[in-house]
DNA sequence: GCCAACGTTGGC
DNA sequence: GCCAACGTTGGC
């Protein structure tokens, strides 16, 4: 079919990855999958902020707890692409999230560090940084772990 | 509870 | 502009 084609075109060629952090006591992937999609706010720090920027509706986002789970969880996609966060001019952008599927098992931090093609990845090298992009390649890996 | 890695603030 | 002091995040 020439629409999966397409598709499958922009996944490659277009398409960007990240992954986003948040302690599952303050914003747990529950509250995401409940809310169905949401607007990924707070983010006080200028590399994240940047980050978002450069997000478009559609990427893949994987959404990761940090604190005592140190895990990711599940898939989300953006939404809505950056905008002021209210209150906050051209200072502070937030983005829309939607809730896609849960991992059916989540791949720890402690997995990904042991992963010798996710040696790289900013979760690992830059542990207090919030939101990141992935290479395609890692959001790849990352799943597949969570099914084997 | 501790520590590393950042980020921020304020004095100079 | 530099740097010390302090605060925060997040892993261990």
């Amino acid at each position: 079919m020439l629409k999966d084609k397409v598709f499958t075109f922009i996944e490659i060629y277009c398409m960007k990855y990240w992954l986003v952090k948040s302690e599952p006591e303050t914003y747990a992937w529950y509250d995401l999958v409940e809310k169905r999609e949401a607007s990924w706010d707070g983010i006080r720090n200028f590399q994240a902020r940047n980050f978002m920027k450069e997000m478009a509706v559609g990427d893949r986002v994987l959404f990761y707890h940090s604190g005592k789970e140190r895990a990711v969880v599940g898939i989300a996609a953006v939404s809505k692409a950056s905008y002021a966060e209210q209150g906050y001019e051209n200072e502070w952008v937030v983005v829309d999230l939607k809730a896609g599927k849960g991992l059916k098992k989540p791949v720890t931090l402690a997995m990904i560090k042991q992963n010798d093609k996710l040696h790289q990845i900013l979760l690992v090298k830059q542990s207090r940084l919030s939101v990141m992009p992935l290479p395609m390649e890692a959001f790849q890996e990352i799943l597949n772990m969570s099914t084997t």
